[in-house]
DNA sequence: TATGGGAATGTAAACGTTTTCATTTGCGTT
DNA sequence: AACGCAAATGAAAACGTTTACATTCCCATA
């Protein structure tokens, strides 16, 4: 490997030029300039930017940490980061936590250690508390769908309340009353707001939603099963439910049908997330759709611009969940 | 941010003894050990790992090319990476290539700017010649699920031509005769594979598989949807269908429900991949699984040796396709 | 008591850049 | 001709480590 000095003997000039040259071109004398970069291209040199970066005291990266990357919603968040930067010149390496507390902190360690700029996690199982710490030592540090209240202007994040609230409206102005919630395990920060947002709607509506409509379920397909037979043998008067996810909606469509009753006919369902898999079934899942792109990239310019010291008043924090309309939810059959 | 020089003041030893009593405990007295222990525990000394890398000239660090983030395809082969190299406290990185030849150059180009002590590339763009002149000149270069010929020790990859051959052979065993194929572009290496494991299936078996039996579509469910039609149209007598992925085969199911076909009744369909949508569809749908984690940590495995310049010959570096029994094939009606 | 050798440590040179500060050069003014 | 000034360049110090080599010290051996 050709190193910077290799270049600066062959163009004849010093190690300090022909940083310049390349780095800041109208700092250096045309001719020279030409001169460096014919020694360059004929010596085939690439800067080498580990020590780049430590002569620089910068990374121009930004780091991720994830769940996991297996599934497409960490992924599509990912996507969305590495689009806000990689225009810029930035890089973003991405870690994964194996979903438990102390693998976040492990990967926000090692990212720290690589001298990242600034940190992006999708923090699930660190609590409030240790989160709210890590914040406080760490100005660098932006959230990634999660909102922290003291914190807001480091969070970016879905409107959760919004979702539910649009779930129940969508379900209400088609003519549903009688209607239940498959809410997801309470360690999900995210199942608070779509609850509070959902029974805020049917409250505004006059309509009851009594806990024996509420139940809890893990996010899989199987939760969903299990879940709505519950439900119905709790309350067989229900025509309509809101899952907290797709997968766990797909559950409950098996799981009426086994039951002997049609979809959309006999019961409506409505999902969350918007995942592959709510286009692909049969019905097509209604759903509520978030942005996870949108809000890959908003973490990614609000990470840019704290890791520089920039204005961040204009970057977008909260984004709006969005009602994706399929074929699983009609009026209730009379 | 604490340095090694910092905790080696307090600690009242040299530099060099901090860093040998971090890195090689056993080359320091015990009680020096703890004298550095301690200090640098006072301090909150985290060794700045850009400086270390470009001191030691290695970085730990496995850079790895996919087409994006998003697709579980290559998130579960990423986490298989991920999985074989944390533990021996190496990391890797993550660079997407936009689905083009330029994107999969970049990311390499980037990534060994980075120093990356050796690099993984899922090469969808590259045509054989680019890729073989790349593998000739970078020799810390491994493909991850595709095979180059004459670079076969450094590829990892599915064997599809047994995939192939394990979809016809189930088909021809449940008593299909008339069977049809829904290939994919021919763009993707690994249709060609399959093609010829299923037709050389079929020869043995003494089944005809005529060209007018094969269809190509792009992998997406409408183009399954598309080529069933046109399948149908051809040849209405085909009982059976093998689709190169999961989501045509989804397609195709549709198309066929929508012509009044019952699946598996009329017509048995099985896919390839085994992603997540295979067991969540209705009826759910027997496929060819291929071992993604897996070879994505073969790779790992073996990207680390090259870089060690260690022995890589007992990492294994073709993987066998698996028959993943569902409820979309049947027997044929007579 | 000298000698040799190994263990523990220190000194200083690398690693490949960027950047501060100093120097040179050329040019327009007076 | 002397001067000042700006533009272009170079010398060298930084960035924070690791490690080759040199040194010191202690102990077993002759």
């Amino acid at each position: 490997m050709a190193t910077i000095i290799d270049v600066s003997r062959k163009a004849g000039v010093s190690t300090a030029t022909v940083s310049r040259a390349l780095n800041h071109p109208d700092m250096v004398d045309e001719k020279t300039r030409d001169l460096v970069r014919i020694a360059s291209e004929a010596l085939g040199y690439r800067p080498n930017r580990i020590a780049r970066d430590l002569a620089r005291r910068s990374s121009q990266t930004i780091g991720v940490v994830v769940n996991n990357f297996a599934s497409p919603y960490y992924g599509l968040m990912l996507d969305g980061v590495d689009e806000a930067l990689v225009a810029s010149g930035w890089n973003v390496i991405a870690e994964t936590s194996r979903e438990t507390a102390a693998g976040e902190l492990r990967a926000i360690r090692s990212l720290t250690d690589r001298q990242c700029d600034a940190i992006i996690v999708h923090a699930n199982s660190l609590d409030d508390e240790a989160l709210a710490e890590l914040l406080c030592k760490t100005p660098k540090l932006v959230l990634m769908n999660r909102l922290l209240e003291p914190f807001g202007d480091r969070c970016v994040h879905l409107d959760n309340d919004l979702g539910g609230r649009i779930a129940a409206r969508h379900l209400i102005a088609r003519g549903h009353a009688d209607i239940a919630v498959m809410a997801g395990p309470e360690t999900f920060h995210e199942v608070r707001a779509r609850l509070d947002g959902f029974a805020e709607a049917m409250r505004e509506a006059g309509l009851a939603l009594p806990v024996s409509r509420i139940v809890r379920a893990d996010f899989s397909l199987e939760g969903g099963k299990r879940a709505l037979a519950e439900l119905m043998e709790r309350d067989g008067t229900i025509t309509a439910v809101f899952a907290h996810n797709d997968e766990m909606a797909v559950g409950a469509i098996e799981a009426a049908r086994e039951m002997g009753l049609s979809v959309p006919g006999d019961l409506s369902v409505i999902g969350f997330d918007d995942m592959a898999i709510a286009g692909l079934t049969r019905p097509a899942l209604t759903t509520i759709g978030q942005p996870l792109r949108a809000i890959g990239a908003a973490c990614g310019q609000l990470a840019q611009a704290l890791s520089r010291g920039a204005d961040t008043s204009k970057i977008g924090r909260v984004f709006d969940a969005a009602l994706i309309e399929r074929e699983t939810v009609t009026g209730p059959r009379r």
